[in-house]
RNA sequence: GCCAGAGUGGCGGAAUGGCAUACGCAGCGGACUUAAAAUCCGCGGAUGGCAGCACCAUCGUGGGGGUUCGAGUCCCCCCUCUGGCACCA
């Protein structure tokens, strides 16, 4: 042993020493020992990553092995999300192969996790871009084809101009790409999608059968999902009697309707403008709306603008007409399109009435019957009563609104309903490096699937990616040029790819056995895994990646190949590691703010373990951290004092035979020995109910300042010797999970077997957590006025005796009466004196 | 607007209704050293009484109320920040 902290050489020496041992290798037929899947989710191959990212293996790492130390048979496997746009890109601008430079990345990548000491079952690695992987993908595509739920159709999609077509999870709140943060538009194209709109409710129910997700990602699965409980009522366009049913959550308000409002984009509109009266003002509205970027017109403040289309509607419930208004307030994509206007009722209705003059009815009187329509300043919402609402007058307008809809369902215009927010899943891709769709396009027999023994539908490797626009895989001849799998007539292959939220939906299933080349998974296999036990990852992808792989793994569940319908029982997510730029102010850590900081400098200079430990010690996981380039100094400085203190005792440790006993002990030995076992069982605690990693390392820490308390002089007896040894050790295993190299180093030390983890995790010993004495908050009014150690069985009287008998308690009682006394067993008396 | 989460020393943060500021960073004082680094020991919320110390008092967890013997923690109202949803009918 050398008497300074060698980093560099135990960092390297224990990790290869892991990969000899084969530490992480899981034998997943091994059903001696509790399964436990670990599984941080599959990265981008971007090429290298910064201490933020690294928070995610740390912590998956962290748990991993502590699992490990308890016993349990642990997978916890690492692969590649490897199709994207940034490879395709890098191949435009710098002229090398997606498949060069994904290979490239990877490597970097696998050499950053290996050198922060992160230990995976290397050998179920997969890479989506692999034909072995993505012949799955394409399997798990004609499946869903198969069942109905792939389909294709034309429609207005989200286009971004870099990333081609974007799913609505793909798009920003502020009508941005989420990926590149440039200005989404509306193109009409055909595209294919999945039916996730049939799974909403299952998507839904089901959030309520995995609590322990994150109640904020549950929440905003749940929004996105977007529930709503409504009517669907059939009103009928008064001069044609085309069909113009509305979705209203408020059929209470059926009989204040004095209007109708249509999105601008509405089909309808298409088939009766021509010729009619308003066209060219009709027209010219539409074309000015439809020009208005999507982010521009949700804009918060927009205002409410519209035309009357020259046309009517009749309200089924007393065939009262009431003009047909195109307005830029409702969308197009919710509900019909079409909504029924209630002014009186309905804040954004109010507006419109307002603004155009249309007549406001009011339909439900407040508790005063103060309402008239023509004095009201803004539409009343609130509960009421009925009014000239016909049949329904009188009625509280909540009972009614039951009422009101079996009314209409008994007359066949009206039914409960319920509608949903959620949009059917867009998954092709105008891109050359992502999964072939294995579809076949035939002028006979229409969109083909590929055979199942056919696939993988290969990605040609020889494409042309200099020329601007398009996709490079739509003008390989060789790809394109093909045969009809059903007919035999040439044909032209499908040249979209897939989304790589497809590729990253199953591959948890993939990892227990990554390398079957007859099946993607092993149905017995994925019911002895899955669902997996931990899942670790970024809240960024709560209604993307998350949602997807819920959805699949429910479709895959209805096809009768997997056993569960849920994919992760716990989830965690964990917080982002942010870094103050050149401004001052606080941001992520990106490229672009200049506020990266590099994993590979700080290894070289601290060690991976400091490294880990910072990370770690940083702030709460869950919560994003601030960064700060000294704070490295004290996990540094703590592992540095650690080490000193197995050198400087390494003598000592060797030649004590005793083992610690509690009978035997002495007191300063015998306090650290209870601070020892409270600590164990605090450690414990941490990381069972909740990555608490940070406090767990607080703790440690305190036990290392506890064992600096005891003195020189205090080592002379045997057990005090044996104590401080059982600290050591006990200390080190506990930390193998934070800082694996030096803990198997120090474990050798200390006199052990190689293979700290083998080791187990230490026990609490109850008997060690008792005390003789305790010490007693003594308050008077809150405030506390001293303190006094009594013996740990004193009672209730003995405690409130002795306080009351405390000088400093006297001191404070002069001229005041005791009133109440509270007696805290075994904490604190409380005088109540006024 | 609706739904979550957060607000505690100079800083990151800790606290099953029971000692606010654990642990760490930065800072200050001391030891060691020719010196520095490293290391070791110690101090450390604010204000006031005091020349200063010891000591003592008051205030103190975004703001204001409340429950309680006792509130960072529970309840009500409000402010600020972050995230999600949103002309969603």
């Amino acid at each position: 042993m050398q008497e300074k902290y060698p980093f560099h050489e135990i960092e390297r020496k224990w990790q290869a020493w892991w990969e000899q041992e084969q530490t992480f290798r899981c034998d997943t037929h091994d059903t001696t020992r509790e399964k436990f899947y670990c599984l941080t989710m599959f990265p981008y191959p971007s090429g290298s990553m910064h201490v933020g990212h690294g928070r995610n293996y740390i912590m998956g790492d962290v748990l991993t092995r502590y699992k490990l130390m308890r016993g349990f048979n642990v997978l916890s496997p690492m692969g590649w999300d490897a199709f994207g746009l940034p490879a395709e890109n890098a191949a435009k601008t710098r002229g090398v192969h997606p498949k060069t430079h994904t290979i490239g990345n990877i490597a970097h990548m696998k050499e950053q996790i290996r050198s922060w000491g992160v230990g995976y079952d290397w050998s179920r690695e997969i890479a989506t871009c692999h034909p072995e992987y993505y012949r799955w993908t394409q399997w798990i595509f004609l499946k869903l084809h198969e069942m109905g739920l792939a389909y294709r159709k034309a429609a207005p999609v989200n286009w971004c101009p870099l990333c081609t077509t974007l799913a609505n999870e793909e798009v920003t709140a502020e009508g941005t790409c989420d990926r590149c943060g440039r200005p989404v538009e509306k193109r009409n194209l055909e595209q294919w999608f999945f039916k996730i709109t049939a799974y909403a409710q299952r998507l839904l129910d089901d959030l309520e059968t995995i609590p322990k997700w994150p109640e904020k990602v549950r929440q905003m699965q749940a929004n996105w999902i977007g529930r709503s409980e409504g009517a669907r009522v059939d009103f009928a366009l008064s001069e044609t009697g085309d069909p113009c049913p509305v979705f209203t959550t408020r059929p209470d308000t059926i009989y204040g309707v004095t209007f109708m409002a249509v999105a601008p984009e509405h089909p309808l509109l298409q088939k009766l403008l021509p010729g009619s009266p308003n066209e060219q003002e009709v027209r010219a509205f539409i074309d000015h709306q439809l020009k208005i970027p999507a982010a521009e017109r949700a804009a918060e403040n927009a205002l409410k603008e519209g035309v009357f289309s020259g046309f009517h509607v009749t309200n089924p419930y007393n065939n009262e007409k009431v003009p047909l208004w195109v307005t830029n307030y409702v969308v197009m994509e919710y509900g019909t399109g079409m909504v029924m206007a209630v002014p009186a009722h309905d804040q954004r209705d109010f507006d419109f009435a307002r603004h155009y003059q249309l007549p406001v009815k009011v339909v439900i009187q407040n508790a005063e019957g103060s309402l008239v329509a023509e004095s009201m300043e803004d539409a009343y919402v609130e509960d009421g009563t009925m009014t000239a609402s016909a049949p329904f007058d009188g009625r509280p307008n909540r009972e009614a609104l039951t009422e009101i809809v079996a009314y209409g369902k008994e007359r066949g215009f009206a039914d409960f309903t319920v509608n949903f927010r959620i949009r059917d899943w867009l998954v092709s891709r105008q891109r050359y490096w992502g999964c072939p769709i294995p579809i076949v396009h035939c002028d006979a027999c229409g969109a083909v699937p590929v055979p199942e023994d056919q696939l993988p539908v290969l990605l040609p490797d020889d494409v042309e990616f200099q020329s601007e626009q398009g996709n490079p895989l739509a003008r390989h001849e060789g790809f394109v040029n093909t045969t009809c799998p059903k007919c035999g007539k040439p044909a032209r292959r499908e040249t979209d790819t897939l989304a790589q939220w497809l590729c990253s939906c199953w591959y948890f299933l993939r990892y227990v056995n990554p390398r079957d080349t007859t099946q993607p998974f092993d149905t017995g296999d994925i019911a002895h895994w899955l669902p997996v036990d931990q899942y670790i990852g970024g809240v960024e992808h709560a209604v993307l990646h998350l949602l997807y792989s819920r959805f699949i793994v429910k479709v895959l569940h209805d096809a009768g190949c997997c056993p569960f319908s849920e994919p992760f029982e716990a989830l965690f997510t964990q917080g982002m590691i942010c870094k103050k730029a050149e401004d001052g102010k606080l941001y992520k850590m990106s490229k672009s703010k200049g506020n990266v900081v590099s994993p590979d400098q700080l290894i070289a200079d601290y060690g991976a373990d400091t490294l880990r430990l910072y990370t770690l010690f940083i702030g709460p996981p869950e919560m994003d951290a601030e960064w700060q380039d000294a704070g490295i100094q004290g996990p540094y400085r703590f592992l540095g004092r650690l080490w000193r203190r197995v050198w400087e005792s390494r003598d000592m440790l060797r030649d004590t035979p005793v083992q610690p006993d509690l009978h035997a002990m002495a007191r300063p030995e015998r306090d650290l020995y209870r601070k020892l076992h409270q600590t164990i069982r605090n450690v414990t605690d941490a990381i069972e109910s909740g990555f608490r990693f940070n406090t767990a390392i607080a703790q440690i820490m305190e036990l290392m300042n506890a064992l600096d308390a005891l003195k020189a002089e205090a080592l002379e007896t045997p057990q005090a010797r044996a104590v401080f040894r059982q600290t050591l050790s006990d200390m080190v295993r506990m930390l193998a999970p934070f800082t694996p190299h030096v803990a198997e180093e120090l474990w050798v030390e200390l006199g052990n077997p190689a293979g700290v983890m083998k080791a187990g995790w230490p026990a609490v010993i109850e008997a060690a957590l008792e005390a003789d004495t305790i010490e007693v908050v003594l308050q008077i009014n809150g405030k506390v006025r001293g303190r006094i150690e009594l013996p740990a069985d004193a009672s209730r009287e003995d405690m409130e005796r002795a306080a009351l008998a405390d000088p400093q308690v006297i001191r404070h009682l002069e001229d005041r009466q005791v009133r109440k006394v509270i007696v805290v067993p075994g904490r604190l008396v409380n005088i109540a004196a006024g």
